[in-house]
DNA sequence: TTGTACGCGTTATCAC
DNA sequence: GTGATAACGCGTACAA
């Protein structure tokens, strides 16, 4: 790779003068510009950054660390991401914790070791400690889907507890007062809150809550094929279930089928996230909908906001909505 | 952040020493080096991977430019391809390149200029003459999921061919004869060889080739909704169809519904790439496997070969399988 | 085993 | 408008 030496030297002027014109400097004469510029395409030139970064102590770029990179939904995240910033002259570094504590370390130290301008944290493993005295050594640290009280204003996050309670009281409006819920893991804060809103819409409503409709499942794809079989072995009575998120529903969709049933017929389903799959189902998923895109775009704003003003920026609470589509319907009695 | 010079001075040693004890050279007595680790965590010392980039001229880093960082494709391929290289100690740029022939180049400015170990490129608007150049002049470029001729020994792709014979020959087997396609993009290579493979299996079979029973579609979510219904407004007769992919098949199960018909009964459907959610569709997608995971690991494993021995790697091309489930059954006469 | 001093490719501050 | 030159933080001959 070519160095501003060579195209210095080609172009018959001092490294000064190249530098300027690589940063729109307007202070180089019309024929040096032109002298430069030609010997930078003939060598190929490319600025190295690490010397840049090193000149400037700025990267112009963000890290970000997640779960995990596959999946539904991190992908719309980084994606939506990724576009804000490029405008901005910013570059996403993604890595992944791979849902481990150990690497999602490691990936943080990585992340400070190429001096990114910020970290975006989408992580579960790591304890609300140690993301508060993360944050409070590194004043670009962000936190993505989960709300850590003391760092509520670096925090963006979805009001769980509505969800769950929109997702219940949906089944309610229809007529259901035997609900059960298969949740997500529950030393995730998400998967707490989501049943909050469960009971938050049952007590509304006037209905006692019975520990016994409740199973506790997995996120991920399959996770909730064990917990939804041991609800269905414990042979109680329910028309509805509200479901952690949308895999979990699948799950239930499966076991249903497995006897020839159909959600919305017997029983009600209704899911979580609105992953994108879920209108494809059959009968297509109610669901509550969580504006992946958007706090990822609002992530992105705020990095870019706290680059510019340190003291302007706020956490974001997103609000999640109710996706009515084919798979709840009133309880037949 | 604290520089070396900071940790050397707090352990009284110099600047040579911290650097040998952070680099695990066992020339370091071990009261320094004790001294010198406790200098480090005390300062929470991380070393600045630019200066580390400057100086080895290595930067520990490979960049991906993928067309579009969110779907279900390029999530699993671009975890893959993190777990292998992340145990050899390097790490992954993620950019986008949107699908867009300008921002790929862009993306691929920045890599370079981040002077990255290696590229890997899953690109689609680029022409074969522009990729050619660009690994001519790089030698640490790969492309995925792409035959470039001339760069067959840099290229990991899958036998699309294969694919789309696979998917008719299915069909054919199953008593089919009238068999339509709906396939992708036809600028796209990958749509052009599917399409082959069908039009191999039916000669193969001595059913001839009928241009009514082909439309093209997009791959994108919804891409073949327009198509679907082109093809069904033909008014021609056909009992199968075989999809340019998983996300095309949905839209096919989609006009089926509005019919209150459904895959394998009238219509048989078959999909392309086997994405995570087809076996929840309900009848479960009979569909072409890609292995996606494995194009990753082997592309991450040639970046590492290539590292370490530029004379060594060699292209890999990739089978795809076919899955039955059950959305494909003898057509009814 | 340890320290000195130079080079890596830029930016930025000076003089001119 | 232009060119020296000193940082930036680290690795590494080379000398001690």
């Amino acid at each position: 790779m070519a160095t501003i030496k060579e195209v210095s030297d080609l172009a018959g002027v001092s490294q000064a003068t190249v530098s300027r014109v690589m940063n729109g400097n307007n202070k180089v004469s019309d024929v040096n510009r032109e002298r430069v510029m030609a010997a930078m395409d003939k060598l190929g030139y490319q600025p190295n950054s690490f010397a840049q970064a090193l000149a400037t102590n700025r990267s112009y770029s963000v890290g970000i660390v997640v779960g995990t990179l596959s999946g539904p939904f991190f992908g719309p995240m980084m994606h939506s991401i990724e576009s804000v910033l490029r405008k901005e002259g910013q570059h996403l570094i993604a890595t992944s914790g791979h849902d481990n504590i150990e690497q999602e370390r490691e990936a943080i130290r990585f992340l400070n070791s190429r001096r990114v301008d910020a970290i975006l944290l989408v992580v579960q493993a790591m304890s609300d400690d140690e993301l508060i005295e993360l944050c409070t050594r590194n004043p670009n640290v962000f936190v993505l889907n989960r709300y850590v009280p003391e760092l509520a204003h670096r925090c963006i996050y979805l009001n769980n507890e509505l969800g769950g309670y929109l997702a219940t009281k949906h089944l309610i409006d229809l007529g259901h007062t035997r609900i059960a819920s298969i949740t997500g893991p529950l030393v995730h804060f998400d998967a707490r809150e989501r049943l909050q809103g469960y009971r938050n819409a049952l007590s509304e409503a006037g209905i006692e809550y019975d520990p016994q409709l409740i199973v506790e499942g997995l996120y991920q794809e399959d996770g909730g094929t064990k917990a939804a079989a041991k609800l269905f072995q414990r042979g109680i009575d329910f028309t509805g279930v509200v479901c952690g998120n949308d895999n979990i529903a699948i799950s239930v969709y499966d076991i249903l089928s497995q006897d020839n049933e159909s959600p919305a017929e017997r029983i009600s389903v209704v899911g979580y996230d609105d992953m994108f799959y879920s209108r494809y189902l059959r009968p297509k998923l109610t669901t509550i909908r969580f504006p992946i895109e958007e706090m990822g775009t609002i992530a992105a704003n705020m990095v870019l906001q706290n680059l510019a003003d340190k003291n302007l920026v706020n956490g974001v609470q997103l609000e999640p909505s109710l996706i009515v589509r084919e798979s709840s319907a009133p309880p037949v009695s």
